[in-house]
RNA sequence: GGAGGGGUGGCCGAGUGGACGAUGGCGGCGGUCUUGAAAACCGUUGUGCGACGAGCACCGUGGGUUCGAAUCCUACCCCCUCCGCCA
């Protein structure tokens, strides 16, 4: 959420970064309504200065048995006129703030322009393609014939974009989390954890998903709890409501969660295979860091998901996105992209951004520096280290072999008891 | 699910209508004393809004009663104990 002082008096500025983000936000009703209640402000406090001051010397009136009706009466008024107030300031506050919290963040300056991901900008491509002296096959008929991949029997159990992971096919996916989260831990310094996978509304408005984008997720109905669409949620909410001393800054963590995604509006999309699910494995990177140290976390951040690919030994190129397809909450993001040798193109498998104060500010997480002096929001920022499925779908396809077979990556095979060929 | 007991500052804990933003203790910070430290003693020690002044708000959260609410009423959330159920 941005600030309500910020955009106030950076209108212009403000409305124009968001343009760049393809959206035209109307913000004449928002001026009036902040100094509206401003005004209300000012003036509750008035009457609530009278109405202390006044109570406090019927106390004493009536301690040495002084009549008090008139004063009684007077203030009886005076109470009544600050309820009105505060019924209308409480109104233009749910007013404001259901308004900021549809606004998306403003993009960093580095953030290029551009209005889709057609005009992202790429940053470096790291590996090589793998050459094949046959035509490689996508991962969903690999999977297939090495009965490793059921995606028939998933939609029996569930529906369409659930799939059923068999034998060393279930087996590959858990060594990769695995390999991702002792990666993550034991040479990039992150503190484990495991996080609920379902949360409630408060955290879901904390790191943005929630008031705007409620038909993605998947919802309890009766309970008011929403399955989480990446650990983002329930791991940046740890800290909600917490003021953080800078000296425990910054704070890294790892999540594995199941990521549950009800996809709406992307009919007819990867509608084969394992690359668009409902439910989908993740390792999350999550960091809560001091402001100024926010835009070289991310760059570490970035590096720690990259080494995920590079110790797999799979091609990928990195992505900086344009203001057009940044996500909601975030002020920079990174997209890390894995080469897919059946499409012949990349495709998305990390994303890592800065959301600056954006989140912080909703899920009212702090700092206060060493020795108390400066207070503030801290940044957050998150990034997959990285997706399960879509990592799994990248060895498949890059490793297999002529005979059908795939060739497991040697950073993988502890993890496989010593396993070098899926056949 | 049933019965009961609770949620107060960094922590413990007092406070049942006005003198309470809140006694006291612990912890923290500053000082006196000491070669230094400990002990002892003195002082200080929440956050937000605000011209960073005056002031206002905040005692789990939201409503309500009252001239006045940490204190009374009400709904909800969370924690603890016992019973039931359960991996």
């Amino acid at each position: 959420m941005l600030d309500v002082k910020f955009v106030i008096e950076n209108l212009d500025f403000v409305q124009e970064a968001l343009s760049a983000r393809g959206q035209r936000i109307d913000f004449s009703g928002f001026t009036d309504l902040s100094s509206e209640r401003k005004r209300l402000l000012l003036s509750g406090d008035e009457l609530r200065q009278k109405r202390n001051a006044v109570s406090d010397e019927i106390g004493r009136l009536k301690a040495t048995g002084q009549k008090t009706e008139q004063l009684i009466s007077e203030m009886k008024s005076v109470s009544d006129r600050i309820k009105e107030i505060e019924v209308k300031a409480r109104d233009i506050e749910e007013r404001l703030n259901s308004f900021l919290l549809v606004i998306p963040n403003i993009p960093h300056p580095s953030t290029p322009k551009g209005k889709d991901s057609n005009e992202n900008k790429e940053i470096r491509r790291l590996g090589e393609p793998p050459q094949f002296d046959f035509k490689p096959r996508p991962h969903w008929d690999i999977g297939e014939s090495l009965d490793i991949l059921d995606f028939e029997r998933g939609t029996k159990i569930a529906g369409s974009r659930f799939t059923l992971y068999k034998g060393t096919g279930a087996r590959l996916e858990r060594a990769l989390i695995n390999f991702m989260l002792d990666l993550h831990t034991k040479e990039h310094g992150y503190i484990e954890v495991l996080p609920p996978f379902m949360v409630n509304r408060v955290s879901m408005t904390g790191t943005g998903q929630l008031p705007k984008f409620e038909e993605d997720l998947f919802k309890c109905k009766d309970d008011d709890y929403f399955l989480i669409p990446t650990a983002e949620v329930p791991v940046t909410n740890i800290h909600q409501n917490e003021v953080i001393s800078e000296e425990k800054l910054p704070i890294s963590y790892v999540a594995y969660t199941p990521c549950f995604r009800r996809e709406a509006g992307s009919y007819g999309k990867d509608t084969r295979g394992l690359i668009r699910q409902h439910q989908f494995n993740k390792v999350e990177l999550v960091k809560f860091v001091m402001p100024d140290k926010s835009y070289e976390e991310l760059e570490r951040l970035l590096l720690d998901a990259e080494e995920v690919l590079r110790r797999l030994g799979v091609h990928y190129r990195v992505v900086q996105l344009c203001t057009g397809d940044l996500g909601f909450a975030s002020a920079k993001t990174y997209d890390i992209e894995v080469w897919l040798p059946s499409q012949e193109t990349f495709r998305e498998i990390s994303s890592c951004s800065n959301f600056e104060e954006f989140q912080a500010r909703r899920a009212g997480i702090r700092y206060v520096s060493t020795g108390g002096k400066r207070r503030g929001f801290v940044h957050t920022l998150n990034g997959s280290g990285l997706a399960v499925g879509r990592t799994l779908v990248a060895i498949l396809e890059n490793f297999q072999q002529k005979d059908g077979s795939i060739l497991i990556p040697e950073a993988l095979r502890p993890y496989m008891d010593g396993m070098e060929r899926i056949a």
